[in-house]
RNA sequence: GGGAGCAUAGCUCAGUUGGGAGAGCGCAUGCCUUACAAGCAUGAUGUCACAGGUUCGAGCCCUGUUGUUCCCACCA
């Protein structure tokens, strides 16, 4: 029973196929030493978001490489799952308490913990369902969340491990501190935005008399100022090094120090040194060996270091300073200025630079390896220029501060002893402090940076730090493909912890992709109210449509902008897709069963039009074939897309028509299965990029279930190679083309039939011509169609006066016309053909000539060179005939 | 301040080791030709940013200039 298709391809179809999928499912991958492994870790999607196109973009290019490597036989693994995203999910949690008017601190962390688990059911679902919408061929069987009990317990015995090996210790340092959601954050989460502001300058008596001048932006931190700072080479100030300034307010003195930080040209060329709130002055206290005064809160209000200040936020305290420092006739005036302010990412407001006790993991030694491996090339990083991005954070990288003050997240499994607050790493406590015999203990309260559960994400899904036989055989992954954006917080730490844990890098290749932009070329962002749902494009479109549209005609690694008209050109060629489908199936019936490939290469059967559409199909399954292995996945598509549309559609299925109408025609079940063959070959072409569509088809076409997600890709047959083929259905082309171009030149009504001839003195093309001759009197409009061999006869006797000539090579098709040509038009028309190929001519002359090119040039470019010519001087020759002919 | 990318048709962008400038959209003209008007045919439009250099030959390689985007650092 065949089924019928649709006159127009309605993507409404991909929700039942992806249930298909799903029930037999083909996702769904296990150990199997048999054969080669392919795997891809989905980058877990943060259970507070929503689907949104750059999420399509990066799983359509990971969905296409895991169908095309499981076409190719692989065993694939995409690996799903979600990602906790500890702060963002809290500050959402946060948010929804406040808004029912409860503050967490008040209802404590455990019942915290239960809101946020709830949250998670709630919310970390949605996106799951909707990815499922883009067609994605993950195994959900295995799908896992950053909180686990395997993970999470992949994150504490990490912990631990890297404790023991001295890589994670707890300091006093200067951290980036948000007032607002009141934790640490580390460097990758601090955005700077360009804000106005001031610079206000002062000075400081000096012990012994004098003054020493200086600016700061932030007045209110000079009440934690513990000294000046100079150049050691600015003469103005070499004679002061050593002396004491006097804070005024509080009386403090601090030394004049010479540190090479300093710029002589930059205001005053004296700088406040305030180790407690700025990270250069940390660095400068560090060298010169400064008390730290910290003078700020943790909700950004001065504390008691502050004096008669405490209490006050720093905003009223910049004031005041100001105004105290005036009345003393130490303020000096204020300049406009553009600086750059340090804001946290998820609320952005503005970080302060606070002295914390904090949990670190010391980054030197385990970067090392993780550079190594690019170094060396096992590590390879799409596009290659990312590489030295990787590579100067890793050469650059400080200590990374894991500990935060939220409870969404794994606690960090470190105890303090009650009594000497001696501190243990364990999984649990021990039952006796081996400091002082107590044995009650408290947890760290503190939860780990969200980042150090996803920097395991490639092997904690895969069972670690059991031994597992998945663990085994899927490790290490294959390729990762993510934003650019997360090369650092992410990508990096993947591959210095897999190294470090597992021994290997989690990954062979990185393959970085660009944004989705809206059509304007701007970020698509909430403020801007510019985003587009997916979701609605595809209901509307399909997710198929989607797709296509994003992988083709964009480089990946590129942004690439969000157009509607893309997406209904998408759209457009799975319709004609779907619409070449409903024509081969239409002309099938129960003979085509019965056509096989002897039909085809069997001479007297076949055509040479058949050859060269299988030619060229075989090429192009080559290209896209090599295409997919750069990770070229753009012209892969754009390939595939226009060989069936022009190629396919434009040429062959047109070419081929009379063959069908006619049941006598011997060569008709080579043609079907000839249409039938390319067709399915397109399809395999596609299915990585247009999943449902080609999945739709295929199976309707055979009439069978089998799916085409574990058909055989095309594999390049160089038996299937017909270069004459290809020539001569390309001498076919240039004389349709020519013919069609000449009847609107000439103003031909398109239902006039003309007469046509055809002259040539080569045998091939004369036959060839004979074969193709109902083709050819379909597509040329033509009534008649007549073929001579030239040097038999004279022209006169073949070609009158009144017949237009199309020039092709080693050929020439004259069509006439009952009525009068029109002489002017005709010459415009030949004179300008004449000029064309006189230029071509010229261009082949003038590289002959030099004998540069004859002696340094490829003699394949040159013997080409020397074809062109011989072809260009025929054609000029018939067509200055033709030319002398008309002007009599 | 340091680093990287980009500059090609009206718009958005391809252009794989240097060897006759391309696509989509848009535009113009004509066609409802029995797979598809979500279609077909034909056509117009480019000092490949600018200036040098290497080469027999440069959109592609090198140097410089201009414009633009991003990343890193964050000079108080």
């Amino acid at each position: 029973m065949k089924k019928e298709l649709e006159k127009t391809y309605n993507p409404n179809i991909e929700s039942k196929i992806y249930k298909n999928w799903l029930e037999k499912k083909y996702f769904h991958a296990d150990a199997d030493e048999s054969r080669q492994p392919y795997t891809i870790m989905m980058p877990p999607a943060n259970i507070t978001g929503v689907l949104h196109v750059g999420h399509s973009l990066t799983f359509t290019i990971q969905d296409s490489l895991i169908r095309f490597k499981r076409m190719q036989g692989y065993n694939t693994l995409w690996m799903p799952g979600t990602d906790h995203a500890s702060i963002s999910t809290e500050v959402k949690i946060v948010d929804a308490l406040n808004a029912e008017g409860i503050n967490k601190r008040d209802i404590g962390r455990e019942k915290f913990l239960e809101r946020a688990w709830a949250w998670k059911e709630k919310y970390g679902g949605t996106i799951v369902s909707q990815l499922k919408l883009m067609g994605v061929s993950c195994d959900w069987d295995r799908e896992r969340f950053t909180m686990d009990d395997g993970l999470s317990n992949a994150v504490l015995t990490t912990f631990i491990h890297l404790y023991k090996k001295n890589y994670i210790y707890r300091g006093e340092k200067l951290i980036n501190w948000c007032p607002y959601c009141r934790t640490t954050i580390s460097d990758s989460e601090v955005e700077y935005e360009e804000k106005d502001g001031y610079l206000y300058y002062f000075k400081y008596p000096i012990e012994g008399g004098g003054y020493i001048e200086f600016a700061t932006t932030r007045p209110e931190t000079i009440l934690g100022d513990t000294a000046v700072a100079v150049n050691p080479d600015d003469e103005r100030y070499a004679n002061l090094i050593g002396k004491l300034a006097i804070i005024p307010v509080i009386g403090r003195k601090i030394p004049i120090i010479a540190d090479s930080y300093v710029d002589k040209e930059f205001g005053s060329g004296a700088v406040k040194i305030t180790p407690a709130h700025d990270p250069n002055d940390y660095e400068v206290g560090e060298r010169h060996k400064l008390e730290r005064i910290s003078v700020m809160t943790d909700d950004g209000r001065m504390n008691e270091n502050a004096g008669k200040y405490q209490n006050q936020t720093s905003k009223d305290c910049r004031k005041n300073v100001i105004r105290d420092f005036d009345e003393l006739g130490l303020y000096i005036k204020k300049e406009s200025i553009k600086h750059n302010v340090g804001t946290h990412e998820r609320c952005h407001t503005i970080i302060e630079p606070l002295i914390k006790l904090q949990w670190f993991v010391k980054m030197a030694d385990l970067a090392k390896p993780a550079l190594e491996v690019y170094n060396s090339g096992k590590l390879r990083i799409f596009p290659a220029r990312f590489g030295k991005v990787y590579a100067h954070w890793l050469e650059n990288i400080r200590d990374w501060c894991v500990s935060r003050q939220l409870w969404w997240g794994h606690r960090i499994p470190a105890y303090y002893c009650k009594s000497c607050g001696e501190v243990f790493v364990g999984l649990e406590a021990p039952d006796v402090c081996d400091k002082c015999g107590h044995t009650e203990f408290r947890q760290e309260e503190d939860t780990l940076d969200t980042w150090f559960s996803s920097a395991l994400w490639p092997f904690s899904t895969l069972g670690w730090p059991e031994k597992t036989k998945e663990l085994e055989y899927f490790y290490p992954t294959s390729v990762l493909v993510t934003g650019h954006e997360i090369l650092f917080p992410w990508v990096i730490r993947m591959v210095f912890s897999g190294l470090e844990l597992m021994g290997d890098t989690p990954f062979k290749d990185v393959m970085l992709n660009g944004i989705v932009r809206d059509d304007q070329g701007r970020k698509m962002s909430k403020s801007l109210n510019n985003g587009v749902d997916p979701i609605q494009v595809i209901e509307q479109y399909g997710a198929d449509a989607l797709r296509l549209m994003l992988v083709t005609g964009n480089a990946l690694d590129n942004d690439t902008r969000f157009y509607w008209s893309r997406l209904e050109n998408a759209r457009n060629f799975l319709n004609k897709l779907w619409n070449a489908t409903r024509f081969v199936m239409m002309n099938m019936d129960s003979e085509t069963n019965c056509a096989n490939s002897s039909d085809f290469s069997d001479s007297s059967k076949g055509a040479v039009t058949d050859k060269w559409i299988l030619s060229r199909a075989n090429t192009i399954g080559r290209e896209v074939t090599n295409r997919m292995d750069n990770y070229d996945l753009g012209m892969a598509a754009q390939m595939a897309y226009d060989f069936i549309w022009d190629e396919f559609c434009d040429w062959y299925i047109e070419i081929v028509k009379p063959r069908l109408y006619n049941k006598e025609d011997p060569t008709r079940l080579s043609a079907l299965w000839t249409l039938k063959k390319v067709l399915i070959i397109g399809l395999k072409l596609l299915h990585p990029f247009v999943p449902f569509i080609t999945e739709e088809i295929f199976t309707t076409i055979q009439d069978s279930e089998e799916t085409i997600m574990f058909s055989n890709w095309i594999e390049f047959d160089p038996s299937l190679q017909y270069p004459e083929e290809e020539k001569l259905a390309g001498l076919f082309q240039q004389a349709i083309k020519g013919i069609r171009a000449a009847r609107l030149e000439m103003s031909v009504d398109p239902s006039k039939k003309i007469n046509a001839k055809l002259v040539s003195d080569d045998e091939r093309i004369r036959g060839f011509f004979e074969s193709i001759r109902k083709s050819f009197v379909m597509m040329a409009g033509a009534s008649t169609f007549e073929i001579f061999v030239l040097s038999a006869r004279k022209s006169g006797d073949i070609v009158n006066e009144n017949d237009v000539p199309v020039i092709i090579d080693g050929a020439t098709v004259y069509i006439s016309l009952d009525e009068t040509v029109d002489r002017e038009k005709e010459l415009e028309r030949l004179n300008r053909e004449k000029k064309k190929i006189e230029s071509e001519l010229s261009r082949c002359e003038v590289k002959l000539n030099n004998p540069g090119f004859l002696s340094k040039a490829p003699e394949k470019l040159v013997s080409e060179e020397r074809e062109k010519l011989r072809k260009y001087n025929y054609m000029l020759t018939k067509i200055n005939d033709r030319i002398a002919a008309a002007t009599v």
